[in-house]
RNA sequence: CGGGGAGUAGCGCAGUCUGGUAUGCGCGCCUGCCUUGGGAGCAGGAGGUCGGCGGUUCGAAUCCGCUCUCCCCGACCA
């Protein structure tokens, strides 16, 4: 369904969710010609942003996606600073087998029952039929109890806090990029537990580490809460969420932290020996985030120019553009580019940078070596600074400097917000760490704040269906109802109205009310959504 | 997996109905000149066998069958 997005456009769904206003007046000349407008076609909006970004490409294989350089990049910066925040916590990464046993999916009920659709699986090697199936992992719950079978014998050896970067593969019928592909990149977290309190606790340690990873980093405002049984990991006894809402209205789940229980350990027996010396079986955890982030994060911050990224995650955080007119003018802009750049980042990175070019004549610097982030100077000569704006626009770095000969002779470098489109004129003296970080900053933050707002404006309490059913007819978000969770009920529900329930939030005990679908009285508020 | 749409040069398309040599169109790309504060201009040039396989035909991008991939809707599902 259509959504409206252009700011004063035509409001086809009076209840639908928008859009981030551009800045300025769209006009038909200034609007990137190789991207269709989230008013349009939000889903075509998508896929152009990947492909104007040159984010990621089909493959011949359908459903998998090659992640191009551009893409690959975010997916290290989610990396770097989610496995920070996991070593900080005591975790280590290790690595567990790509094939996995077709037996040991049978192992857990709930968990064959939920994967065996969607697994891929290996008969032949080497040319002969094997003894038995090799399933290529979907998750790895089942190799990891496996190997912890025989690995923890006492409870002297709990908690294990094990992680692994991985890819899976889920064979997946409908794919869209990043969102929902064959294969994909993903980080999965194992913990086993000596008592139930420690994996409960754990499973929310993790699933707080998310919130704020999501917040923090990736500028993206989320709710927090469980999922209903019918939502729940195969094989979970609690599943925990993240969610988002994207510029359309429609909720993405964005992480999950599940509480397991004993039942991976009874079916792979991770038994040990407890301070009471009586053999019991340990309490499991795991939790993971994938490459479905890089589509959120397009989905939330981006624009009908193309990509917008959250500086913290920016791989590269300025595109300086150099103007000028003739040979004179190029040598007295370079050069002050140049000077003005070791005078930020030293004489040293200015040097290491000539011999860091690759294979175009873009020039990068590395502004952070912790997170490798960069300073990009474009010294294409076959473009012009007008292409060149466009060109870094659609990649969405935070910044551009422009540097033209005007500015060099007022020792001036003009600062453009890729968010708001603000421009300053920056003195060259005044281009510190100080300035650029806290730029950065605050536009980390008013994305954060614009995400919130266009959350919390699309977010409605609702008392009856046929207010409820009237609402996801006509537009999309999210609707606080007091709903008694019930399998039956919301296939129901998803049936009318195509929403679910993505939540029911954590840390709050709402009021008592009345059920939205039964009309009986309930204690529990949910958040139901359209959802990806 | 069901319904609908699409696949012709890197991208976007015309040509397909009514078979007859793709010097095809715009953008991009390469060379040169010229230009450079929001996608410049001129000149010259490279690049496609029409998604794939098979069939009909003297002859297939075009007609027929099968198949692969992408997009939208639905079912299924993290």
């Amino acid at each position: 369904m259509p959504v409206p997005f252009a700011p004063g456009g035509p409001r086809r769904h009076p209840g639908a969710a928008r859009g981030h206003p551009p800045a300025g007046p769209p006009r038909e000349d200034e609007m990137a010609r190789n991207i269709t407008t989230r008013e349009k076609d939000y889903s075509q909006w998508y896929l152009d942003v990947i492909a104007a970004a040159e984010m990621a490409d089909y493959s011949p294989v359908r459903g998998c996606m090659v992640i191009r350089p551009t893409g690959y990049a975010l997916w290290e910066a989610i990396q770097r600073e989610l496995d920070g925040r996991f070593k900080e916590l005591g975790h280590q990464n290790c690595y567990f087998p790509l094939f996995i046993p077709e037996s040991f999916f049978k192992k857990e009920a709930e968990h064959v029952e939920g994967f065996a659709p969607e697994c891929a699986v290996v008969t032949h090697g080497g040319g002969e039929r094997l003894e038995e199936p090799l399933c290529i992992r979907p998750t790895s719950e089942t190799m990891i109890g496996h190997m912890w079978s025989q690995w923890v014998h006492s409870w002297r050896d709990l908690p294990v806090l094990n992680n692994q970067w991985a890819n899976v593969v889920r064979w997946e019928r409908r794919t869209r990029l990043f969102l929902r592909t064959s294969e994909f990149l993903w980080q999965e977290g194992h913990t086993a537990h000596e008592t139930e309190a420690e994996a409960m606790e754990e499973t929310m340690r993790m699933l707080e580490v998310y919130r704020s990873f999501a917040e923090d980093f990736l500028a993206i405002p989320v709710l927090v809460g469980e999922k209903t049984e019918s939502e729940r990991f195969a094989g979970a006894v609690k599943t925990f969420c993240i969610e988002g809402m994207m510029q359309d209205g429609k909720a993405l789940q964005m992480g999950t932290s599940h509480f397991l229980g004993q039942n991976f350990a009874r079916a792979f027996d991770i038994r040990f020996e407890g301070r009471d010396q009586k053999l019991q079986h340990a309490w499991t955890t795991s939790w993971g985030v994938s490459t479905r982030l890089i589509g959120a994060v397009i989905m939330v911050h981006s624009d009908d120019e193309g990509l917008i990224l959250p500086p913290r995650m920016a791989p590269a955080l300025a595109a300086v553009i150099p103007i000028f007119r003739n040979d004179d003018e190029k040598a007295k802009v370079l050069a002050f580019v140049e000077k003005t750049l070791a005078g930020l980042l030293g004489e040293d990175e200015v040097a290491a940078s000539l011999t860091r070019f690759g294979n175009s004549q873009v020039q990068q610097l590395f502004y952070a070596q912790a997170s490798g982030q960069s300073i990009v100077v474009d010294r294409r000569e076959t473009m012009r600074p007008g292409e060149k704006h466009y060109f870094w626009e659609q990649r969405g770095l935070p910044l551009r400097i422009e540097v033209g000969p005007r500015d060099v002779d007022g020792g001036n470098l003009v600062v453009k917000s890729r968010l708001d489109g603000s421009k300053e004129v920056v003195p060259a003296a005044a281009l510190t760490r100080g300035y650029l970080d806290a730029k950065l900053a605050g536009i980390q933050k008013a994305m954060y704040d614009r995400a919130k707002s266009f959350r919390d404006a699309n977010t409605h309490a609702c008392g009856s269906y046929r207010e409820f059913s009237k609402f996801f007819e006509a537009g999309r978000g999210f609707l606080r109802c007091h709903f008694n969770p019930s399998s039956q009920a919301e296939a129901q529900i998803k049936t009318e109205t195509k929403a679910t329930v993505r939540l029911i939030p954590v840390g709050h005990t709402p009021a008592p009310g009345t059920d939205v679908f039964t009309g009986d009285p309930s204690t529990t508020e949910v958040v139901f959504a359209i959802s990806y």
